[in-house]
Parts: C-alpha cells; structure tokens; sequence
DNA sequence: GCTCTTATACGAATTTCTTCGTACAAATAT
DNA sequence: ATATTTGTACGAAGAAATTCGTATAAGAGC
C-alpha cells in the first residue's frame, strides 16, 4: 500500500493511533480541541481515507467505527525516507545530527541514543 | 517569509542549492533525469516561486536567473519540525533512534554522532 | 535581412485536497 | 407517536498544485 497521507489525514491518524479504534465523533472532537473545523469535513475525510486503502471500517452499527491499516511506525519511516531523499541528500547522519542540535535532548535521551549506536559500533570508546 | 515547499518546488530546490544560481534548462536538465515533464512546467514552477518569494531573480538579461533565497539547512529544519509535531509526537530520540535503525550508518557517522552528543553528555562513558 | 532556436509570459485545463450544505435514516427522548 | 438529536451519504464549491499549449520577443547563424 501507499503510505502518503495528506496533512489532514495525519491529524486524524494521530488520534486514530492513540486511542485504537474511533468513531467520527472521538476524531472530531479531539481535533476540535486545536482546530476548528464542521464535523462533516472529518466525516468526509474519513470515509475518503477509507475509500483510499487508509483505513478500516466497522459498519456493523449505525456509528461506524474507523481504524489505521498502519502503524505510526511505518508512517515515521515513511517520513524519514521522503524528507531524507528531499532535503538531506540521503544523509542520515546529517540528519540525525541537525535533529540532536535543534531540540536539546535529555540526558536519559542521549543515553538512550548511545546505548542504541553502541550496538553497531565495532569500537566503542 | 513562510517555508512550506511543495514537492515539485523541493526538487526546483535541490538543483539550486546544489548548483547555486540557476537558469530555468539548468533545473529543466537535471529533472529530465528521473522525471518526465515539459520545459514550460518548470519554467512555470519556478516563476510561481518567485512569485512566492521563495527565490530571487536576475532578469537583465535574456535569459533568466535564479537563486533560492533560503538555504537546505533552512528547509531541513523546517522538515524535521514538521515530521517530529506530526508522526513522532515531538520525541527526538525517537526520531534519531528510527532514522539510524533504517538506514545503517557507516563508522564514520557513528563516530560524528558520538561526538556530537558528547558535547551535551554530563556523564561521558 | 530572414530564419531557426531559445527564452519568457500567460491563460487554462486537470488533479488533488479541503470544506461544507443538504438530504435522509436511525436512535433517543418527551 | 412524534419531535429532536445523531449519524452517514453525497454533491459540489473553493483552493492549491501541477501540467501544458500557444503567443510572442530576443538572439544566433547564415
């Protein structure tokens, strides 16, 4: 399948992501929260996502009951992938790099990160 | 000024942050390579973009030239803010650990990231 | 000069994304 | 049982992105 969501679509898995299975309503309502939108607007979104391969449909009950046909992992590699191809020429450590500077990690975040190169790394200091 | 490139204006980019200034066959050339479109789309493109703001122009003479008037540095960051707010939950780490598990980094970019953190480790293994 | 090539300008068609109004069916409440 | 609320379906408008055809001007070569 082809993982490309749109903006809109994205605000949508997101909820979808953290609470599992969702009515309209539950999507709506939580995106209401940070935006404002007609509650038909997410309907329409969602049976489009659903028209697309995106999601799946419970429509057993009269409130239909959505869920992501993939994970957020793969919608992050997918995102990794494309933003490394565009705009840093295949570089991951480039990448990585840029990440570390612009957000200040914890120090449990960069023992984390180091613990996880240690694994591949054939001389460790 | 706002940095939201679209996808056929991230690869305009690419050729022009790779070649500096830029004709409009310049950039046609290097998209003729991996994409099949029409010299007078790009031109459109590109002309959209000025309009935009996106790239500076030099018209005196005949022919045209253009140079984008933010650096890929710019358009990197913008990229990571935009996929850490909508696929990774603002989780750096995260970010970092699923880009190096996808694409293996070499020594050397072991080695650049390790040093990298060490600048931020308080306790340095 | 005249022709051929190479440029830009620009309008317009197409496609994709987003938004919403309206219609109507099902469930709930009074 | 009838009125209100809550839900889906769907058409269509609007906006943004992409594509290309045609017109026209400038320069190069003969």
């Amino acid at each position: 399948m082809d993982i490309k969501p749109t903006e809109s679509e994205l605000e949508i898995l997101q909820v979808m992501w953290s609470k599992g299975q969702c009515t309209v309503r539950d999507v709506h309502e939580e995106l209401a929260k940070n935006k404002d939108a007609g509650y038909t607007t997410t309907l329409k979104l969602m049976q489009i996502m659903h028209d697309k391969g995106m999601v799946e449909r419970d429509t057993s009950s009269k409130t239909h009951l959505y869920k992501a046909l993939f994970s957020q992992e793969q919608a992050q590699s997918n995102a990794l992938d494309k933003i490394l191809s565009t705009v840093f020429k295949g570089s991951t450590s480039n990448l990585v790099i840029q990440a570390l500077g612009q957000h200040r990690a914890s120090q449990d975040e960069i023992d984390a990160i180091k613990n996880y190169l240690d694994q591949f790394d054939n001389n460790k200091k």
